[in-house]
DNA sequence: AAGGCGTGGTG
DNA sequence: TCACCAAGCCT
C-alpha cells in the first residue's frame, strides 16, 4: 500500500483494493461543514425563483461573488422575471450589466428571457437539455439551473469543484479539463435528496477552503484528502492568464463604458477620445462590437446600445 | 480546441 | 508591483 500510484489505483498490474472512503468525498462530514460555514448569499435564500437563480449563475460566469451580488440584488428587484427582463430591452439591460465585465453574458441573458418569456410561457426550464439550447447556458449552467432552482440530482462541475475533486479523490493539485469531470462528480454524488446540497457544499469548499491559492488545508473538513496524503505535489504549468491591459478587450471596455453612460446615440468623436493611443485597435474594437450585436449604428450614422431604439 | 471575451481585488 | 484569478461560453 505503500508504493500506491496515486493516479490509477493501480500497481504492476495488479489491482489494489481501495478502501471506499478513499475514492470519494464523505457526504456526511462535507454537509455538516457546509452546514455551519455556508455564506448567506442572496440567490440562496428559498423564495428565490429559477429565473432568478439563472440570472446569478449569468453574472457569476467568471466574475467574483462580492461584485455580483449589489448588481443581482437591484436587478431581480428590477426585473423579477423572463417576461419583464425581456420588456426592458437590451440597451437598458446591457446598461444595468454594468461594470461586470463580458457584456455578451447581458445580451445572452437578455436573448434567453425574450425565449423564455416567448416559448417557455416565461417560467424556466426544468430539464438540462432544454436548457442547455438557451443563448449563454453552457455545460455548467445548464446544470447548475437544474440542480440548485429544480433540486435535480445531476452533476454540476465549475472550476471550484474540478480542482476539490482533483486535490482529494484524485490527488492532483488540479485538474486539465476533461470530460471525465461529469463522470467523476456523479459517482460521487449522494443517492437521495440532499445531491444539490452537497453540489452547493463542494462548491462552496473550492470557494472559501480548498482555494486555488493558499488553501486553508487546517480548516478543511474532508477527513481523506488524497492531495495531503501525496504531500501536496505541484500542479503541471498552467497556462498563461491572458493579458488585459492594451488588448482589444480593454478598448472594448471603454467604447462600452461610453455607450452606457449615454441615454441618447453617441456620435464617432465621443468614442473616438476614449482610446486615442491606436486608432486602427480602436476602429477593430467598435467593428468587433457592432459584429457581436452590442452596439448599433443608428441611420444618421451615430452610436448606441444595441435595441436603445426599440419600442419597450 | 485554443484563444477571445471585462473588470477589479489581492498576495 | 503585477501576475494571477473569479460559480464559463462560444467559435
Amino acid at each position: 500500500m505503500s508504493a500506491f500510484h496515486a493516479d490509477t489505483g493501480f500497481e504492476l498490474g495488479m489491482a489494489v483494493i481501495v478502501p471506499e472512503s478513499d475514492m470519494t468525498i464523505e457526504s456526511d462530514e462535507l454537509l455538516r461543514w457546509y452546514a455551519q460555514a455556508r455564506r448567506d448569499l442572496p440567490w440562496r435564500k428559498p423564495e428565490v425563483t429559477p429565473w432568478q437563480i439563472l440570472v446569478s449563475e449569468f453574472m457569476l460566469q467568471q466574475t467574483p461573488v462580492s461584485r455580483v451580488e449589489p448588481i443581482w440584488l437591484a436587478w431581480i428587484e428590477r426585473w423579477p422575471t423572463p417576461s419583464a427582463t425581456a420588456a426592458a430591452g437590451s440597451a437598458e439591460v446591457l446598461r444595468a450589466w454594468g461594470k461586470l465585465g463580458y457584456p455578451r453574458r447581458a445580451k445572452r441573458l437578455h436573448e434567453c428571457a425574450v425565449v423564455i418569456s416567448s416559448h417557455h410561457d416565461d417560467v424556466v426550464p426544468a430539464d438540462v437539455e432544454t436548457l442547455l439550447t438557451l443563448p449563454g447556458i453552457g455545460a455548467y449552467t445548464a446544470r447548475a439551473v437544474a440542480c440548485f432552482a429544480y433540486s435535480a440530482r445531476v452533476p454540476v462541475v465549475d472550476t471550484n469543484v474540478r480542482r476539490v475533486v482533483a486535490r482529494a479523490v484524485h490527488g492532483r493539485a488540479d485538474s486539465p479539463a476533461s470530460v471525465r469531470d461529469l463522470d467523476d462528480v456523479a459517482a460521487l454524488l449522494p443517492d437521495d435528496a440532499t445531491a444539490p446540497v452537497f453540489s452547493a457544499a463542494l462548491m462552496e469548499l473550492g470557494a472559501t477552503v480548498c482555494t486555488a491559492r493558499n488553501p486553508r488545508c487546517g480548516i478543511c473538513p474532508l477527513s481523506v484528502c488524497r492531495w495531503r496524503t501525496a504531500g501536496f505535489p505541484a500542479g503541471t504549468e498552467v497556462k498563461r492568464v491572458q493579458k488585459y491591459a492594451g488588448t482589444d478587450r480593454q478598448v472594448r471596455g471603454k467604447l462600452m463604458d461610453v455607450l452606457r453612460a449615454s441615454s441618447s446615440p453617441v456620435t464617432r468623436a465621443q468614442l473616438d477620445v476614449a482610446w486615442l493611443t491606436d486608432t486602427a485597435q480602436r476602429d477593430r474594437a467598435l467593428d468587433s462590437l457592432l459584429v457581436d450585436g452590442l452596439v448599433e449604428q443608428t441611420t444618421d450614422g451615430r452610436f448606441a446600445l444595441a435595441g436603445e431604439g426599440e419600442i419597450p
